[in-house]
DNA sequence: CTACTCATGTAACCAGTTACATGATTCA
DNA sequence: TGAATCATGTAACTGGTTACATGAGTAG
């Protein structure tokens, strides 16, 4: 459901091919949802089958241009309103850190250190990213912006949470 | 590949039957890695051919009881301290947020006051998780609690940024 | 005319969800 | 003896990844 939101969420901001749509998602959703090219291709026609996008133009190499119907956009704002059926949140990472006590400590620790400069990369990564987008005054780019402050405040805690924990486990 | 290492590593920390990892997927580890009662019995199966566990006890009404072998646990050390191969994260939480600009400014101000209302009361939950479990002095229990301790202030910062982008939409 | 980019699609596979199916043991 | 719990499994379906396949237009 998720991709398929996504997929008609970039349609709704702005019209374009699958070729289009797809260096979108590699450039600025890709922090949020990543999605393959064969994935897209099969959910766009999915899409358009369901009535929520249609194709508005054909261009050369068989370029199809997709935008969305009204059907769609009621779908789409449905889905962003209704936060009820999301799929479960799965973190891999939290799942290690579940099952660091299968380690010594000091492996355990050295886990955590890199776990914290990830973090730290991912804060420059991403204010780099911030510096580099002419943002504009438009609500896309508030809420794009937002997204990446969500980014950095959640690399701060997690690297603040890791140097929190390595000390709790100095001290034992 | 993680739900593999989720059970696998449930068996280091204790064996058991299915239906015993079972109750203590719901019970500690949905939080971080939930896991269905179909997925759980076909993983044993595998795990059990791949020869990183085996059954070492065979119980009333066909209970196979199940312990993690050397190999397993060589397997799953490599796993933990190897966080390279992890799937790509995904938060349809923050793909909604990253589409809020298609709503209007007054629903897209609900959306973010619910939000933050629902981080607030997963704090609640797991505070009252965190005292309902009597806590001993194992690493085990380090982890786990550290494991809640990561869901507390996760939830803390996305209140906290609710609250600013909240602001950020008024001044407009 | 050659290499590059644009452009779309299919097939095989792994992971996860829901629903169905079955039977043994225990406890009131 | 009937209900609850223990215990394991299969089948159908959806979502996501990797690899393969193909061809049209464009720029040097």
């Amino acid at each position: 459901m998720s991709l398929r939101m996504a997929t008609l969420g970039l349609l709704a901001q702005h019209p374009g091919s699958g070729y289009d749509l797809l260096k979108r998602f590699e450039k600025s959703m890709a922090n949020v949802w990543p999605a393959t090219q064969s994935q897209l291709y099969g959910e766009l026609n999915k899409l358009a089958a369901a009535g929520l996008i249609e194709v508005s133009a054909i261009g050369p190499r068989g370029r199809k241009e997709y935008r969305i119907t009204p059907t769609g956009r009621t779908e789409l704002e449905r889905w962003i309103t209704n936060p009820a059926d999301d799929p479960p949140e799965r973190s891999a990472g939290l799942l290690r850190v579940f099952l660091l006590g299968e380690l010594p400590h000091d492996q355990a620790r050295e886990h955590l250190t890199a776990l914290a400069a990830h973090a730290d990369s991912e804060m420059v990564r991403l204010k780099e990213l911030e510096s580099s987008i002419p943002w504009s005054d438009t609500d896309e780019d508030l809420y794009g912006h937002a997204a990446l402050e969500y980014g950095l405040r959640f690399n701060a805690m997690q690297a603040e949470w890791a140097h929190w924990l390595t000390k709790a486990i100095d001290n034992r």
